[in-house]
DNA sequence: GAAGATTGAGAACTCAATCTTC
DNA sequence: GAAGATTGAGTTCTCAATCTTC
């Protein structure tokens, strides 16, 4: 069968509308505070977490949810910013290793307070423990 | 308390991954099937729902997720597209109400399978009918 | 002054095409 | 030719400012 029932439909939009919500109070706060969009805050984030080797573009890009040509440009920002740098790779002419300068390691910390409160705010406040991790069951199903 | 537990980021992170996993394949159908994107078969179905009175642009933003900015825009393509109607309003000259067109109404029509279908790939085929009950329950706290 | 709606400027996203190196 | 990465052109989004009417 391949025709949705009702109650899955309802699902689906509850799931955008959802999303949406909480994203646009993460985003906001995000802002008020004077950050950079949460966007910045993934890239600084997997790039702290891979260290002194850093990360290649299209390793960053396989942990994030973007498309090939959507990383170039979201790096050139957070580059300019002084956030990270490119470095030349030795083994492989073709690309660079992106690693997180000190700046980009206090402005993650910086962030994930405000971040984080806004997780709770969206998300952690309005459900119970049960429901949350229900929730968190059920939508990895869906990835 | 605001700092939310480890359980509430993991949900948080994954309600962001199966969101967009979700409406990546919904999208993609819809391209695939030489239709427009997904905003404008929400404007078509509220309009359609509207029925020969039609809606004033605030009634229709109200009723979907955006700004009050975005909404002028969507309205020219899709009024240029010839899906809609902006007609001059009697008893508020601000402003306009806005009625689906016939050519409007059959893209609606032609668009609801391919929209259906992705959603049943996207979401039902992916859970049983209890994870998709519990799942709307839950997401319905969000909003 | 507030509400309804539009517009301009700049940022970000999308897709395809391109370039370099493997 | 394939993989890694960037670029150009066009579209859409975002925010603030504006305009008209209530």
């Amino acid at each position: 069968m391949s025709e949705p029932n009702d109650q899955t439909v309802t699902a689906w939009v509850r799931l955008l509308r959802a999303q949406h919500a909480a994203l646009s109070g993460v985003e906001k706060a995000l802002k008020e505070a004077g950050h950079p969009p949460l966007s910045w805050y993934d890239v600084l984030l997997e790039l702290d977490r891979a260290g002194d080797e850093g990360l290649r573009p299209f390793a960053l890009q396989s942990k994030m949810l973007l498309p090939q040509y959507g990383i170039s440009r979201l790096i050139d920002r957070v580059e300019k910013a002084g956030y990270l740098e490119r470095i030349a790779c030795d083994d492989d002419q073709r690309g660079h290793v992106l690693k997180i300068t000190t700046a980009g390691k206090a402005l993650r910390r910086r962030m994930w307070p405000v971040y984080s409160h806004a997780i709770q705010d969206a998300v952690g406040a309005k459900l119970t423990r049960e429901e949350v991790s229900e929730l968190s069951k059920i939508l990895s199903k869906l990835l």
